[in-house]
DNA sequence: AAGAAGGTTTAACCTATTGTTAACAGCCGC
DNA sequence: GCGGCTGTTAACAATAGGTTAAACCTTCTT
């Protein structure tokens, strides 16, 4: 099965036992759910991850659903927001949108519609229009990089297919150019756990990049014992 | 602030007064609408235009508003739809939200409500949406693509008629002519869902269009392995 | 109402790509 | 020279993609 990465979903709901059903509900179609307490707890966690979407309660202590999707779109513009709520009053509904909702769901409610919403709230916004700073495009002497696409093209040549891994770990070298990349980033940024194994397999890695920069002898990747790898371009 | 050209939405509604009613509401603020009175009307005028948004009512004579929708949906599939209507069985908010539906509002309604709806769907849907351009004519190597009447035509040759999926796929590879376009982009804009069955389904639509695009051996389809497919012309 | 036709999804089978691990060899620094 | 790094290759397992055909589902016809 092809495993696309799971949405993250911040659900900020003070109801514990309405907040864990929800959660393990949203958990079991396949989205990755941080739940938080209150208002406080909500915006900390938020602060600290990339979240697809919001859901949040709007009746809480310490700080209300609204004061919160305040605070949130102070920091992000876009990410869609949900709000739950047992009352129904108009000027609620209209203040929600005002702040930036995105759909307003009356307590009780239908969970598959709920699921539902979220897909269509997800599927207006595409991946691009997420302003993307990453750099995919490097010089690395006579080599151009093209980490979107993963070809590495030297001088007039066919471009040559990169692995994922290949790919990243080239590109985070093309980032520290000249410079110090520690096994340390490369495993915990790419592997994700950095261990006897994974270590020796960025190793596999590095031996099949150098194979690759070969054609141009001014660039090089230089093992520094014990710390990690250095991609130099002479001259 | 800059004054944009006013949004057009198809509203369809059999209700004569409820229509005028919502019609002139909406147009007061600011949004340009096209009434129809049935399915097949609404069908008629939204072939006719580019629309921003359409809002059509479920209960409606001749047509009712699922199968337009759906007719709908076959000819563009990423307008926004808003439901309306009287009764709220959740199958059919279901149903609703399977077509593609963006949101569903039971009668009655409060219209401040269903504009703020409006505003929330359109936001999201405008921001330099670059993926999304109203672009239905392509060329394609030696191949001509008119995407509205779903021909893809080759030289002088009699055009091949394309169905809806292997249409949708096309333009979108053709959005991204020469670079990545990502599986999961293609699965929410055009299959609505991304899961192991919308993905082979989407490789099944891949080898179609690969057998259409073999007459021009300097355009084909390549893979990027676990990203997506990139529609390059040589030369 | 039955059947044909067209479109889409699912299943099946096969190939290609990718990542990990083992094995063995050479190297570093003390 | 020794023990822990690093370099390299090859085998293997797991996953993704290519293709065809059958199943399924609507819609259109008769």
């Amino acid at each position: 099965m092809m495993e696309n990465e799971a949405k993250k979903i911040l659900l900020v709901e003070d109801d514990p036992n309405f907040g864990i059903i929800l959660k393990d509900y949203l958990t079991i179609n396949n989205f990755e759910v941080t739940h938080a307490k209150n208002g406080m707890e909500g915006f900390e966690k938020f602060k600290r991850n990339d979240f697809d979407l919001c859901i949040l309660d709007v009746m809480m202590p310490y700080k209300d659903g609204f004061t919160l999707a305040k605070e949130i779109r102070d920091k992000n513009a876009s990410v869609p927001i949900i709000f739950l709520t047992a009352k129904s009053l108009k000027e609620d509904v209209l203040k929600g949108y005002a702040i930036g909702a995105d759909d307003y769901l009356n307590k009780p409610f239908d969970s598959e519609v709920l699921l539902m919403k979220i897909k269509a709230i997800l599927q207006r916004k595409t991946p691009e229009n997420s302003v993307d700073t990453k750099q995919f495009e490097f010089r690395i002497g006579e080599f151009f990089l093209n980490s979107k696409l993963r070809h590495l093209s030297y001088m007039q040549d066919d471009p040559v297919k990169l692995s994922p891994k290949e790919n990243d770990l080239l590109r985070l070298l093309a980032l520290h150019l000249n410079d110090l990349m520690t096994r340390e980033l490369a495993l915990t940024k790419i592997w994700r756990d950095d261990n006897y194994f994974t270590s020796r397999s960025m190793d596999v890695y590095i031996a099949k990049l150098r194979k690759y920069l070969k054609r141009d002898e001014n660039v090089e990747i230089l093992n520094i014992h014990g710390e990690g790898f250095r991609l130099v371009v002479k001259n």
